[in-house]
DNA sequence: GTTAGCACCTAAAACGTTTTCGTTTTTAAA
DNA sequence: TTTAAAAACGAAAACGTTTTAGGTGCTAAC
């Protein structure tokens, strides 16, 4: 049976719509007799409020607007999983949008969020993002935003974030630590912020250990779908070019996996011919063989966070208090797996 | 600027807002010059039509409710991709829940979906689903619903699915033309009905090849969070259990790949000593060694051909048009990798 | 100079709520 | 019995659209 209207239990009681919504909303002003008779009433007809009446009445729909690049992706489906979990606890749904790493259906998928009334956005930049118009506007228009992962430094909205650059410092370091003294990196795309931040840890770790930076032996990699792919083709264009290299610190974990994969059909052995630091802790990284040194990165718990702060902003503009954006910058941790050597265990060893 | 409403432009042009209304809407009774003035001013002030007034007057919101019993997943991740792809096409726009296998949550959240009044429902049960009246509930309110891969056989809708018995049949049979004679199963919870059609795939596989089927070689799996786990620790009990095994047949892909990463540990060899296949194909299948002999089970095919189907049948039910429910059965591959010995390529070689 | 026809425009209802403000009815006090 | 206060109810506007049915005012024809 299809729910009733006010309406509909109004006529059925002889009494007017006012009446009924007062009843049901338990308002001082109306006889228990009449209270009981429409409550009754109402169970009776499946009485549900009617969600599109409630959002135009309310200006709020109780939903809010996520764009993410990839959704088949480790940690960007984490990272939903935190959102929608989140979400869930507030009350609120979440629509999701996937841009396909495009700045131009990042670009229309924002309008169409704009034009759906969400009473919020959150989103993961799309790698070819250079222009932050459109999410200016969505600011002008007073509609909280929240960026996370791959965001846009100089949109003033809130972002939730690792620190990719010392987490890349710190995987540069592991590799130094463990003996490396020449190390490649396989890094992400130009543009977004984070590939650029983990470039940048990864030479800052170089020079404060006084090992001379060759961008010769920096790569690039799209990071797309062919990543498998791209790991193996960096892998051998290395070799090719350098001989000596005895670490890589690779943007992302499938790519390492595709160079390991590479390696272990040319002979190379690893970790001990050549370490290797991967980046976000994909799940079959701890499956693989040799299992892969990474960064994991806390995705769930980034979802949650950009959330609550996408939550609080929206509450606030309801309730007309100051908005403040955040810039909330998540731990993450240096996973030691097999791809490196483990020098300390040797050290501990002779210790004994 | 936030957007104008149409009793804006109508006040500013000084004229009415059903004139304000037709005009954007190019209807034929209203002059082109007031056209031209309304289209222009709603250029200005930036005009977007409400959508929850839309959605209130047209009694549909063009947005659908997806429930999923997991999204941290690869299949179905992929199913995910599948819908909004085709939903983006169609207009329309996907709220997303996860019903973290679990039937309470997943009744809470077909309602939830129902009060907010989406245009249509899909769904992948979760495992504990045994009661189907929330999802009859939907039916009778006539709300179109489609069901993919965790169906239901006895509620009355479309489904679309793979033929899991037939693709447990060919995995088995494989195992059996490779020359494996005893042949153990790790099946899947004991109530979606694609783990038990596995399972019966595999029992017909060996009653057809004259193998009598061996209840103590089927080891039950929760193929949960800890599926890893559970496959090391499933084929160390195998072990222990029945020296003999030399193939098994894997409910899905992260159980094998556990099952492999423990025989290897223990100096098993694959496949020379044991052969398995996985279902699935998850990412990680390819990318292991040795690869995993997989199913492939195409998520995104069916995320699109789910909501196909319900699309086709929200534009029905709107004109009044027949609903015909469908029960789409997509096909499956099985995908030979270095789990399994390939003994034709050994034939060939004997013929050479 | 009436009338038909046309071009253009508007009023109003409807979708389902909520809430303010006013009106009616009841109760209690004078 | 009158009056004041309290209790219970209802009318109406508002949220922003669309569309039907009904005007206007004009031109052209008789």
């Amino acid at each position: 049976m299809k729910p009733a209207t006010l309406k509909q239990i109004a006529e059925q009681l002889n009494i007017s719509i006012s009446t009924v919504s007062k009843a049901l909303k338990d308002y001082p002003d109306v006889s228990k007799k009449t209270k009981d008779l429409v409550n009754e009433l109402a169970k009776d007809l499946n009485y549900k409020p009617n969600a599109f009446a409630l959002n135009l009445r309310n200006k709020e729909s109780k939903t809010i607007g996520l764009i993410i690049p990839e959704i088949v992706h480790h940690f960007f489906s984490s990272v939903i999983k935190g959102i929608i979990s989140q979400a869930e606890e507030k009350g609120y749904l979440v629509i999701i949008l996937q841009s396909n790493e495009s700045y131009e259906l990042e670009k229309k998928q924002i309008e169409l969020l704009m034009n759906q009334r969400v009473d919020g956005i959150l989103i993961s930049l799309a790698n070819g993002t250079a222009d932050y118009a459109h999410l200016n506007e969505v600011l002008a228009q007073d509609k909280p935003l929240v960026m996370f992962d791959k965001i846009a430094k100089l949109v003033r909205c809130s972002k939730i974030v690792i620190d990719d650059r010392k987490a890349a410092y710190l995987a540069t370091q592991h590799l130094i630590d463990t003996g490396c003294k020449r190390i490649a990196h396989f890094r992400g795309p130009l543009l977004p912020q984070n590939s650029i931040d983990r470039f940048l840890g990864y030479k800052k770790a170089l020079e404060d250990n006084n090992i001379p930076y060759d961008p010769s032996l920096v790569y690039l990699c799209e990071c797309g779908e062919h990543s498998f792919e791209e790991g193996k083709a960096n892998a051998q264009k290395l070799l090719q070019d350098h001989n000596d290299v005895d670490g890589i610190f690779i943007n992302t974990d499938l790519v390492a996996i595709g160079a390991i994969n590479e390696f272990k059909k040319m002979g190379i052995k690893i970790p001990e011919d050549i370490s290797i630091v991967g980046f976000s802790n994909w799940h079959m990284s701890s499956v693989i063989s040799p299992s892969l040194t990474t960064i994991d990165q806390p995705g769930f718990l980034m979802g949650k966070n950009a959330f609550k702060q996408l939550h609080l902003e929206i509450t606030n503009l309801k309730n007309n208090l100051p908005i403040v954006h955040q810039e909330i910058i998540l731990q993450t941790d240096l996973l030691k797996r097999e791809s490196t050597k483990d020098i300390t265990a040797k050290k501990n060893k002779l210790h004994l």
